[in-house]
DNA sequence: CAAGAATTTCGTAATTTGACTACATTAATC
DNA sequence: GATTAATGTAGTCAAATTACGAAATTCTTG
């Protein structure tokens, strides 16, 4: 199992030209020595010029070799420090909850490194705009789908949830060009999410979708938050996915609370207060 | 706290000259902007001359300045020094949601470290007997309560939810011993859960609290997995008490797996299965 | 199927950035 | 007032990056 550029590396591999390959192979083979390589060794190790070093960079999304190298250290790291070791039975109730919060932890490491690719900017200037937003998920991502809406309504922005096949599609069917559909869903292949998403992407509707990149539903949606799902090779795994699509949902609306400014501030307050006020006479009446 | 290079700065500052000290603190508190910054960034932003910069890099046995941004790199991974920073106004969107999923991984790292005091092992116990396990929240909490029943009943055991105090209430009022409520409450105050929960403990039910435990209903409870409320001094803090709680299920549902032992295995199996086949199904059709 | 156009792939050579060194100067300490 | 430590200035050198052009590949079109 892989993290980070590496795990970008072989997924990119089929993109790449013939010498980009020889590039990614040797430095697939060797990551430890391209860390302290310049790039004159690592274009002769591969068997190729300099600048196509700095191609094979790019390619991947990269700002150049440093970036890459940078990126290499975290990668190489992250295995070391965190063991992830799976859970087994001879753990007992203590060890297994531990190694099921670090699994969880380094979930949100990783989502961490990727916010700066992410479209954070442009889904907050959709959805300021919006007349409503639309929380969509099936499943496990319903709830998280509820969660979220939970969350935006305190900003002042209508909110509203789809969680079942049926209200989805008709959502999508009436949908307007200023609606937002939020859409959750781990894997982007139900039928019934995508079939929908395509009806309201016809009628202009704007859709956020937090999702594998690859799928058919990152293909239909016009900003696509990459949430690749994990191989989870233990029946012990929780679906960890779900806590990731939470943490980044209160990124989004907190960066969409700043986008709105003052307003929102206000009503986040009013909302607060309204809370901690009853909690304060439910105590009293204790 | 900190580990790595952050930690050997902190243990060197007192050998380290003025100069030196300048530039240990402007990094210590700009640890991510130095890994992007050249020798002459930080060297202005801490006042001092290029040289000094590597002069202070040799001070703490490292190669140079490269080396330095090495070592950052690969302490930043780690998560125990990702710090709480508030987000204000002068962030752009993607500052601000790193900046609150840095806070979300704080609150995992400190929930993991609570983890040897919290009573799995007797939650577990409690829960292989049960007759059903009832999870209970209102609000926010509601949808944890829900996505935990979600999990839970994947194991084969009888699952509820109650999110509102209607369905709370009379719930506790059919409390038979054998039942175990999970109740979500983040300050545990509210008398709608507190008097219920005193309900359903007079009918000899057991209850697992996931809240604060100085709260009333932290005395009701059997078992109490502490969830220190955080003062949230910043308007647009999200409520991270909520991710804790649900890795917090997460893990309990595994180590309950666990405590079982082969039938929820099989059955978590089945249910997995049940969905990917489901799924491959719905590509076909696509 | 071949010729040629167009695009992609790749390398050579020039440019620039930035880490690092040598040395001078200032401040601190004895 | 001498000695040592601390810091800065100016220069050097290596290494990443860019510009440009050649080669190879793919795509047209007769």
């Amino acid at each position: 199992m892989t993290t980070g550029i590496l795990r970008q590396i072989d997924l990119d591999l089929p993109r790449l030209s013939r010498s980009e390959t020889r590039i990614a192979e040797w430095i697939r083979e060797n990551p430890r020595q391209t860390v302290d390589a310049s790039i004159g060794e690592v274009a002769a190790n591969a068997g190729v010029s300099e600048p196509t070093v700095i191609r094979f960079c790019r390619r991947l999304g990269l700002a150049g070799f440093r970036d890459l190298k940078t990126r290499l250290v975290a990668a190489l790291q992250s295995p070391e420090n965190f063991l992830h070791r799976d859970v087994d039975d001879a753990d007992g109730p203590s060890e297994a909850a531990a190694k099921v919060l670090d699994g969880s932890i380094r979930t949100l490491v990783d989502l961490r490194e990727q916010t700066p690719t992410m479209p954070f900017r442009a889904a907050v200037e959709t959805m300021t705009t919006a007349r409503e937003l639309v929380f969509v998920g099936l499943g496990a991502s319903g709830h998280v789908a509820r969660d979220a809406s939970h969350k935006f309504f305190r900003l002042g922005i209508p909110c509203s949830t789809a969680v079942d096949a049926q209200t989805i599609l008709q959502r999508a069917a009436i949908a307007s060009a200023r609606d937002v559909f939020v859409v959750v869903s781990h894997t982007g292949t139900w039928p019934e999410i995508v079939t929908a998403m395509a009806i309201a992407a016809e009628r202009h509707a704007r859709i956020v979708a937090l999702t594998d990149p690859r799928s058919p539903l990152a293909t239909t949606a016009d900003l696509v938050f990459a949430c690749h799902p994990v191989e989870d090779t233990n029946v012990f795994t929780p679906m960890s996915s779900r806590l990731a699509q939470l943490a980044l949902l209160d990124a989004l609306q907190v960066a969409l609370a700043l986008g709105i400014g003052e307003p929102a501030k206000q009503n986040l307050r009013a909302s607060k207060e309204a809370l901690s006020e009853m909690r304060a006479s439910a105590c009293g009446s204790n």
